[in-house]
DNA sequence: TACCCAATGGAC
DNA sequence: TCCATTGGGTAG
């Protein structure tokens, strides 16, 4: 038994705690219950040993043990510690992350009357209420209320003393700050799995329900103690095998006018028995409407040899990345459930990770029809307790198939044997909040020291991934046919200068892309028309003086948002016309004149998806058109209706965002368009054009993936551009070569290992000191093989009322970067920069 | 990060 | 003089 033990805390210092364990016992990777400056914290222990800490340290108790075994193995507590420092995270933080746990332990505050609230009590009766005091009478009053509540001394949680006195949290914090209060914490641990009860039909009651069953009359006769509506019940819970969930049974006799009281009245007999069990799992909205899946075909050729690599992969063991590129619709999702199924049958357990549930529901749906039972979901529009109860199944070895978003890969699987990333190159496994880790790239790590198969697949590889497969770090796997030999769909670039030349006027579709919509609809297909920005007018300009209506904020062009029947965030309905930043949502009316020079020409510039919809609403009357974007799917609901309003063909012209890139299967589809997604090229952002090209070519996947052939138009004011041109070829292997060559002319990864360093705060001044001195820290440092860009205002420089400054730190070698990191927090911290005002972005997506 | 404490300054 | 607010330092 160690006398002492390391706890790593939810906050944000890199370093642990020391604690004395006392007579408690804890094992490293249990979470433990601590003080910590006046909170309790949970943490997790990751050191125990008997050296007690120096003397400048008054060291504290353990307050609680939560579990006593590891809930984190050594293998995550190991993928942890590589987190934290791979990412320059405390690990405290990391953890906090792989453990989402905090449904089950509750943290509350206890109050005590304190002795100085005794003597107010004492005073305050002779003198009567202070009119000096800033509170309201009723405010003061409540507080002698708590007072009178507490004076036997004992401690009450803040519910019981607001239903005495109608005192809230705020109230009784002030009270203790001014000591007539003490305030203590206190932390209940619960169990998160939800318990429900279950009616169980005692032996003796089966046989009166047997005799019941002959004839209502009979068993009348000879049970005169049992009326109709105990029959019922008795009737019903026979039927039903003699078990039944009382929520259930309650619902349908109530129906039938049987009162509740009825079971409980069977219970006191002794004929019913209620009995306590953890809530069934329960899969919500997986709307698969009986849909023949993928896996349920046979695997063509190039699946069978795909799978064929991957399962000698896991027969053979040990550490093999894997890169899986498949072509859009070549049918990767029947690989991956065959290869699931392969690792279920070698006694193992399988995680797929994938990059937003929500936007493809599909996929959930078709892991439940292969795995039903032993499959659990993990993302982020679980409630605590959901993901809670997930993730003891999985502990417990109940659920061998995972499915989830990026914190998914912290699964905590027994047997773990395959993980699978599945669009790979999608940027939402970047975590953009501390710790910035990648989803993907710590799937890698963790088959790493698993020794297991990874296996990351996608149409457009990262060229991250794509570099890692030409030299032979990863087993390239290829799947370049479509399922059923279908084609690939003829893409189409449409000039868009040469149209505004020749129509003398600026459009939003080309005279091409309406031709081909209207014939589209007129055969009785469907068309899909991407849209890549959302609103009405992405620029609101001024004619006479040429300002931008900006945001408040952020420095940013804000968004015009015509009148809907969208829902707000709250689920209001939004009414009227506003204008909005898509960054931190600030809201405005529309002016009538330009904010600065008071002019009344306001130009409204640049098409959204809501615009879209609308022109084409006039353009094709007779369409049935449904919009995708995030003012219109909110919810997963949301998405699941859209998505089955277009398989049903109810809608037959769908306008919307990048969202309607994302996997969809919808065989009706046969024209895609491709509106305005060139302006992103444009962007200050080294990854823009890989980012171009990987949005065209999903979006054009999306056409012909049922028996009829497929067309995407591409509308573009650069046709030359070589993301253009190899997109129009489906030429990934082509353009990932151009791109390597730009990527190694300029040293940007995966020719390099790149971090950005924000440098951020209320005030311009601060960053224009803190962001000069790191530039001219690492100007001297001299740093081999590290090169610094910056310090420049970062492209958003400007963000929910912060300044930005940034520095682009590029690195030969992954192992010089982190220490260079590391150096630079140690000077920041001599020099008395703020930790929080410097955001380090390891392998950062985007340098905005 | 969240909290405590000491110093500040406004209100009575 | 009292109290509330603010900013800096620290947490075992």
């Amino acid at each position: 038994m160690s006398l002492f033990c390391d706890v790593a805390l939810p906050v944000p210092l890199d370093r642990a705690f020391t604690y004395e364990l006392r007579e408690l016992e804890a094992e490293v990777g249990a979470r433990v219950l601590v003080p910590f400056g006046g909170q309790q914290l949970i943490g997790v222990v990751v050191g125990v040993h008997d050296v007690r800490p120096g003397p400048e340290v008054e060291v504290k108790a353990v307050a609680c043990v939560l579990d006593e075994a590891a809930l984190l193995s050594d293998e995550l507590m190991q993928l942890g510690k590589w987190i934290a420092q791979y990412y320059c995270a405390p690990l405290g933080d990391v953890l906090r992350g792989m453990l989402p746990l905090t449904a089950e332990v509750r943290r509350q505050w206890v109050y005590r009357i304190g002795e100085q609230g005794r003597r107010v009590q004492y005073e305050g009766a002779a003198k009567g209420s202070s009119r000096r005091s800033k509170l309201s009478v009723e405010d003061q009053n409540r507080e002698y209320a708590v007072l009178n509540y507490l004076e036997s001394g004992e401690t009450s949680k803040i519910s019981a003393i607001r239903s005495a006195t109608g005192a809230n949290k705020a109230l009784l914090d002030a009270m203790a700050k001014k000591r007539w209060l003490v305030r203590e914490p206190l932390a209940e641990v619960r169990d998160a799995r939800r318990l429900e009860t279950v009616a169980v039909l005692e032996e003796q009651g089966s046989g009166i329900r047997e005799q019941g069953l002959e004839s209502d009359a009979a068993a009348g006769k000879r049970l005169p103690k049992l009326n109709e509506n105990q029959l019922a019940v008795m009737a019903e819970l026979a039927g039903c095998g003699g078990r039944e969930l009382v929520r259930e049974l309650r619902a349908r006799l109530g129906a039938r006018g049987v009162p509740d009281s009825t079971l409980a009245t069977l219970v006191k007999r002794g004929l019913v028995r209620l009995e306590e069990t953890a809530q069934a799992f329960h899969v919500s909205g997986l709307g698969n409407g009986g849909k023949k899946f993928a896996h349920e075909h046979a695997l063509n050729e190039a699946q069978t040899e795909a799978l064929g690599t991957l399962v000698a992969a896991m027969e053979k063991g040990g550490f093999r990345p894997h890169l899986l590129y498949g072509i859009t619709g070549s049918g990767k999702t029947a690989v991956y459930v065959a290869a699931m199924q392969r690792a279920l049958a070698a006694g193992k357990s399988a995680l797929l990770l994938v990059p937003e549930i929500g936007l493809t529901p599909g996929i959930a749906a078709q892991m439940v029809a292969a795995f039903a039972g032993e499959v659990a979901l993990l993302h982020s529009q679980l409630t605590p307790d959901e993901r809670a109860e997930q993730w003891h199944r999985i502990r417990r070895g109940e659920a061998r198939v995972v499915v989830g978003t990026r914190s998914a890969v912290f699964a905590p699987m027994p047997d773990l044997g395959l993980i699978l990333v599945d669009e790979e190159h999608d940027g939402s496994y970047k975590q953009e909040e501390t710790p910035r880790y990648h989803g993907r790239d710590v799937a890698v790590m963790r088959a790493k020291l698993l020794g297991c198969t990874v296996v990351l697949g996608s149409a457009t590889p990262s060229l991250e991934s794509w570099n890692n497969a030409e030299r032979g770090r990863y087993a390239r796997v290829e799947m370049r046919e479509r399922v059923q030999s279908r084609p690939l769909p003829a893409v189409e670039m449409i000039d868009m200068r040469e149209e505004f030349r020749e129509t003398g006027q600026e459009q939003m579709f080309s005279r091409k892309l309406l031709v081909e919509t209207q014939a589209t609809l007129d055969r009785g297909e469907q068309a899909i028309i991407l849209l890549n920005r959302r609103g009405y007018s992405f620029v609101v300009m001024c004619r006479s003086c040429g300002e931008k209506i900006e945001c408040e904020n952020c420095a940013i062009s804000l968004t015009y948002h015509k009148p809907g029947n969208e829902q707000d965030l709250n689920g209001e309905a939004r009414v009227g016309q506003r204008l909005e930043c898509h960054y931190c949502g600030y809201k405005r009316g529309v002016p009538k004149a330009c904010p600065k020079c008071a002019s009344e020409h306001l130009y409204y510039l640049g098409a959204g998806s809501q615009q879209g919809e609308e022109r084409l609403q006039e353009l094709f009357p007779g369409a049935r058109i449904g919009r995708m974007d995030r003012d219109t799917v909110r919810t997963r609901g949301d998405m699941e209706r859209l998505l089955s309003r277009l398989h049903s063909g109810e809608i037959n012209l769908l306008v919307g965002t990048q969202m309607i890139a994302k996997g969809h299967d919808i065989h009706g589809v046969t024209l895609v368009g491709v509106v305005g997604a060139d302006f992103a090229l444009g962007l200050p952002d080294f990854r823009a054009a890989e980012r171009v090209f990987q949005l065209i070519t999903q979006v054009s996947g999306r056409a012909g993936r049922g028996d009829l052939p497929g067309k995407v138009l591409v509308q573009t004011y650069q046709p030359d551009h070589y993301v253009n041109k190899f997109a129009r070829e489906h030429d990934y292997t082509g353009f990932a070569a151009r791109e390597m060559y730009f990527r190694r002319g300029m040293r940007y990864p995966p020719f390099s290992v790149l971090a950005n360093v924000i440098v951020q705060s209320e005030h311009l001044e601060e960053v224009l000191d803190w962001s000069s001195r790191l530039g001219r820290w690492f100007e001297q440092r001299k740093l081999a093989g590290v090169r610094v860009l910056g310090p420049a205002a970062a492209p958003l420089s400007r963000l929910k009322r912060i300044y930005r400054y940034h520095l682009i730190l590029k690195a030969d070698r992954r192992d010089v970067l982190g220490p260079a990191l590391r150096e630079m927090l140690a000077v920041m911290d001599r020099e008395e920069i703020p930790r929080r005002s410097v955001v380090v972005d390891v392998d950062a997506m985007h340098l905005m």
